[in-house]
DNA sequence: CAGCGCCCCTGCCCGC
DNA sequence: TGCGGGCAGGGGCGCT
């Protein structure tokens, strides 16, 4: 899935050619996603502008005149402009038929993905509400994440991936982001010290601007909204590299299973 | 409550 | 070449 960049960089993709536009109709060809599509989704979608569009954590927020639709791109979910008349392949199980005859495709082959209209504003949504800050936000700094992580024996790896403390860290670069602070994945996050949340929080700002930067990460086949992947692969260092040389010390990368998923981190310069 | 597994689902890669 | 097993970018939920 796409990380927070890779959501981030489908938000401003799909964004320009909605705003102030109406949609038509909705095409749904498979109502069985993360929940079961609503129903009467096309019709309570019809007619309805977009005024605005966001992002709060992996979730797109687009603000209708009544209501706001909220979507989530899962693990292998992705969103594109297609061309009227374009067939649809398998996994493309949903369309948007603009008023300016654009045609948005929720394509999403695992169906983790979510799409729920709320008529309320989305962030009191209970899908919402509970969401910690915006990693890039200044309120997610050291004094905050260290506060929270007082007393706490969960692994510093699977605190920071917790959206409750803090929204949109996900795998690769919650990997990326404790390699270069220094900070082996493992470690409880009580004991993680002070200093190392300063490298950390800088660490998880940085990796996570240089993606969006980048167009986000493409491993497999991850398209912007323009259709076009993205070009972070290239800068990660750890993820995906266990069992070669570190990039800084040349030490052999090992790999550990912490929350059912994969943690790559060296041994040297980690602890 | 914190924290840990399970599970939703398809595709792909690897080893036999 | 075929098949079973394990793994994949997420995260809600139920249980201890």
């Amino acid at each position: 899935m796409p990380e927070l960049p890779e959501v981030e960089t489908t938000l401003r993709g799909i964004s320009p050619l909605m705003l102030n536009q109406s949609i038509v109709d909705t095409v749904v060809r498979q109502r069985q996603l993360r929940w079961p599509l609503d129903k009467n989704l096309a019709q309570k979608l019809r007619g309805q502008k977009v005024l605005a569009t966001r992002r709060r954590g992996k979730y797109l927020v687009l603000q209708l005149t009544q209501g706001e639709l909220i979507l989530h791109l899962g693990m292998s979910g992705s969103m594109r402009w297609v061309e009227r008349d374009t067939p649809p392949q398998k996994h493309d199980h949903v369309d948007w038929i603009f008023s300016n005859q654009q045609v948005l495709r929720f394509t999403d082959p695992r169906r983790f993905g979510a799409i729920v209209w709320t008529d309320a504003a989305a962030e009191q949504h209970p899908l919402l509400k509970d969401l910690g800050p915006e990693p890039l936000a200044a309120e997610f700094n050291v004094e905050y994440l260290f506060q929270r992580s007082r007393k706490r024996k969960q692994a510093i790896k699977s605190f920071v991936m917790d959206n409750k403390i803090v929204v949109g860290v996900g795998n690769i670069y919650a990997n990326e982001a404790l390699f270069q602070a220094g900070i082996r994945p493992g470690k409880a996050a009580g004991r993680v010290t002070k200093l190392q949340y300063l490298l950390l929080v800088a660490a998880i700002k940085k990796v996570l601007s240089q993606a969006i930067k980048a167009g986000g990460t493409t491993l497999k086949d991850f398209v912007g909204g323009d259709g076009k992947p993205g070009y972070f692969k290239q800068e990660l260092q750890v993820y995906g590299r266990e069992g070669l040389p570190c990039l800084v010390c040349e030490a052999e990368l090992k790999l550990v299973r912490i929350g059912q998923r994969a943690s790559t981190y060296c041994p040297q310069c980690q602890s």
